[in-house]
DNA sequence: GCGGTATAGTTGCTTGTGCAACAATAAATA
DNA sequence: TATTTATTGTTGCACAAGCAACTATACCGC
């Protein structure tokens, strides 16, 4: 076995882990969000990413690749969200086939609700895979990627 | 903003990133795996998850948890790959509820064929990923969780 | 051994997702 | 300006996923 087929297996390795890091984040946040405010974990993904946004307002294509999602699950999850009066299509005015979302008060209330919760969810799901031996590495290397010191 | 809510932000964050580079990988395996096998993510994994198993079999939750999916996911997964004769159900002898998964020759073939362009795939996946900003710390801390040296 | 409880796996039903085809608008080219 | 080409978002369709209900087997206390 050269180094080269050492490369391939340990990023092989390190997607196993990410991919199950994430299935227990997601799991986790999912159980917490449903139960707190019958969101599912994209939908409340949608309504962060247009928290954090000036303005409150992004084109279907940026949540699109804000979500990972394809061009139709995004249609219908927006369609979703507005029919519960979370947000609003909103036609844009310069490029008439754009079209913006926009929380509405009832979205950031319901944001602003399910985020306590969400944390927690979070913060419990690293914890839990903190235990795993396979884990811990990763969970330990995430809070560096972005930490201020 | 004290240093507790620090820690929720660079979780949250770090979860996003996390999330994003999941959703990437995985985007790009998808589409060579349906190229060149008509595998998908899920599929390749459970082979994949076979092939490294001592006797090639596995029981049903562990395939559930290896997947990450549910429980009726994963029945109907397996019910999917054999079909496909790619790997058999296998009767548990000593726990008659349990069933085992063993992996068929054209399994072994078929996943011998789909590797290499698996590999490559997530080699192609993690070098697009490193290009964005955000990830590439995160690309780049990968390698170093299970790196031999 | 016998009833109650826990565990393993499957099935009915509903829902969210991707792909391909489409409509509408903008941008490029002649 | 007229025509092609690219981009943006939506819909029809097929399929995979989760939840809850179910069957079958194992385990536990008596």
């Amino acid at each position: 076995m050269g180094i080269k087929d050492d490369a391939v297996e340990v990023r092989a390795q390190g997607w196993r882990t990410l991919a199950a890091l994430h299935g227990l984040i997601e799991a986790e946040l999912e159980r917490s969000l449903q139960a707190v405010a019958q969101l599912s974990v994209v939908e409340y993904t949608v309504l962060d990413a247009l928290s954090r946004q000036d303005g409150w307002h992004m084109r279907m294509q940026q949540l699109a690749r804000a979500t990972a999602l394809s061009a139709s699950a995004t249609t219908r999850l927006v369609t979703r969200l507005e029919d519960r009066g979370l947000l609003t299509r909103i036609l844009c005015a310069d490029d008439r086939r754009g079209i913006y979302t926009e929380l509405t008060p009832k979205g950031v209330d319901l944001l602003e609700e399910a985020r306590p919760s969400h944390d927690a969810a979070l913060e419990r799901a690293l914890a839990g895979a903190h235990e795993v031996p396979e884990l811990a590495p990763l969970v330990d290397a995430l809070p560096r990627l972005h930490a201020r010191v």
